[in-house]
DNA sequence: CACATCACTTGGATCGATCAAATAGGTGCA
DNA sequence: TGCACCTATTTGATCGATCCAAGTGATGTG
């Protein structure tokens, strides 16, 4: 194996000089056509490729953008996160930049993280995931003019800075919406308790759909923590009141999966499943393997938005607006359940009154 | 906010030279106790942290550690890469390391990937997870002497480098074994077909405790792709059987969510779940949400070793074997199902006999 | 013909750390 | 006294890129 080859090397190659082979990659306008080509083909030649490390050193930049893991199991779940980080590697590898992880056990940890990585010099930017209420990271890192772009909204401060978000109500309301079209009016919404940005986010596109439609939500809102069984628990009340529900909306693909499994309880039939129309959040594996129905958030298309807005702070045009941006996207509402139509209607199929096991064959109809 | 400290400024504080500075880092046994004392204070005052470029580019290491994001849905599911990226994180961080990310969507492009970052000299090491029958890129990183670990076993091919890896086979044996401890004869194996490095190892650990056990396994084992309606397939094929499985060990998750939903479909009573006793692979979310046992692997232990294994790549002591090493690390079960002891006996609870309607599909036994 | 202009190319300094070798000061031993 | 030796610290060179200012011809212009 060859020594590896260097900016001087490649330079007594062509017979020109370090900084023209340098211009040849940084500033090709710079150079005669003949010249331009002599370079590039020792470049390809030898292999070249500039030393991270140096040019990092001489320019002050690192090429790389800082994204911290939130504790396991804390707002985003790992499905989310994976494909978020795909998206993130894929989009900012396209524009020369690489992701780095660090963990982030909390705010406070992650700050002392930040303080490291500034010290140090070693990260240009960085993308913050789990915004929640008084999230301190995004004023620390305001203060010292370090770039950064959130993925999640900075629920409850005002927006000084860009960021991207799912919008999480347009969502609930366009299942609802959905759900309202087929002929269900007793609508159930299966979330978390107050105070989460994202989950009152989501619940509000559920009311807000409702309302449009002059439903009434009383007996309909069930708030938990997250979890199947809360899931669970929640539908096997939404099913035993006086009016009870024919359609539910989650927050979350595990309520979902804890309301699937309450209406398997009451009546194992496959065909009935499809009678209660479940809609849960994420699109994780589990939705799609039940075949429930889910919002699926546009992940690649949300770190390929931090990324351009983190290279609009990094690397700004002539054309780069100085107000922060914010970047609202719409989740997409994957219909599964029983393979028909948007939503199974209610007047095709009885409402699952519990206490008797309902055989119902009629099946896919439709 | 004042200047970044550099070495020279840090020097000038504390009254002595740069490289005494240095020493103080790096080799503080070579300074008097007092100028140590003295520098320190200064490196303190002044919240110098040393320029990892400028440190990069002298000692040609970068202090990053390399891992390929398998492509999504292919071979590692998202909860249990993100487990291990976190564990990955915190272990290499302790040990002064960091962890990039780049996107591998095959072996090809993942060596493209890899010849990138030898030119730049960006990475000092790599971590591969998926690996697989006839993987190329072990044998190109080898090639090049670049240090790395995978973290999975070289399938097929001799172990030439260092590797972590889960024991599926130990683990399957234990599922299998206290099965057959708590009265169970009949355990079935869903999995995958074979072919794959995972998926055999899984098996042969049923296999070797129901031989073990002097127990026949005709028409328990069922091989098909990954995912629930394969297990929903299986499991309601096993169960129409003349002689039926009374317990199901799976070799992942996913099918184990499968056997859950069929089991339902039979009987949907609670209590009547922990029947027959289901047991799943990689302990995600849905096995937890669902109360189903499933073997847990002990990924953070496994980025643990996988950096101990690293670290002795990159900085040899001189007790550091140079052979290869290999790790291999017992999963864990977690019982869950029914909440009661280890596992239901069939004694106890009435195996589930089929005799319904149930329309089968004769599916592949074997 | 001298001089400014343009297109292209070059050499020197620099980023901030580590490596290698040299220096200053003390101690031991002949 | 003289020389070797050890400790503690300093000086100069270097890693490989980019920034900056200066240098070379060729051409146009008054």
């Amino acid at each position: 194996m060859a020594e590896r080859a260097t900016l001087d090397s490649v330079a007594a190659h062509a017979r020109v000089s370090r900084q023209t082979v340098s211009n040849a990659l940084n500033a090709p306008h710079l150079l005669h056509p003949d010249t331009l080509a002599r370079v590039q083909s020792a470049i390809e030649a030898t292999n070249y490729r500039p030393s991270r490390a140096a040019r990092s050193l001489r320019t002050s930049r690192s090429q790389l953008i800082g994204v911290g893991l939130p504790a396991a199991g804390d707002g985003v779940n790992g499905y989310v996160l994976d494909r978020f980080l795909h998206g993130l590697t894929e989009a900012s590898g396209s524009a020369g930049y690489h992701v780095l992880l660090f963990s982030a056990g909390g705010d406070e940890q992650e700050i002392e993280a930040y303080d490291d990585i500034l010290a140090t010099q070693s990260l240009d930017a960085f993308v913050l995931t789990s915004t929640h209420h008084g999230d301190r990271r995004t004023a620390w890192l305001a203060e010292r003019d370090l770039p950064f772009v959130t993925f999640g909204r900075p629920w409850g401060t005002s927006a000084g800075h860009s960021w991207v978000d799912v919008d999480g109500a347009a969502g609930t309301h366009e299942a609802t919406t959905n759900l309202i079209a087929a002929g269900h009016r007793r609508i159930a919404f299966i979330g978390w308790p107050d105070g989460s940005g994202v989950g009152d986010d989501r619940r509000s596109g559920w009311q807000s759909a409702m309302a449009a439609a002059d439903l009434p939500t009383d007996g309909l809102l069930v708030q938990d923590q997250d979890g199947a069984e809360s899931g669970r628990v929640a539908m096997a009340s939404l099913l035993t009141a006086s009016d009870p529900a024919t359609a539910v909306v989650c927050a979350s693909d595990s309520l979902a999966l804890g309301v699937y499994d309450a209406l398997r309880q009451v009546d194992g039939s496959p065909s009935s499943r499809a009678a209660v129309p479940i809609v849960g959040f994420d699109d994780t594996p589990v939705a799609a393997a039940l075949g429930i129905s889910s919002l699926a958030q546009p992940l690649v298309a949300a770190a390929q938005e931090c990324v351009r807005l983190l290279l609009d702070l990094l690397e700004p045009g002539p054309d780069t607006a100085d107000q922060p941006a914010h970047v609202l996207l719409a989740p997409r509402l994957v219909v599964r359940a029983s393979g028909a139509g948007p939503m199974t209607s209610p007047t095709d199929r009885p409402a699952v009154h519990v206490g008797q096991p309902i055989t119902n064959e009629e099946g896919e109809t439709q």
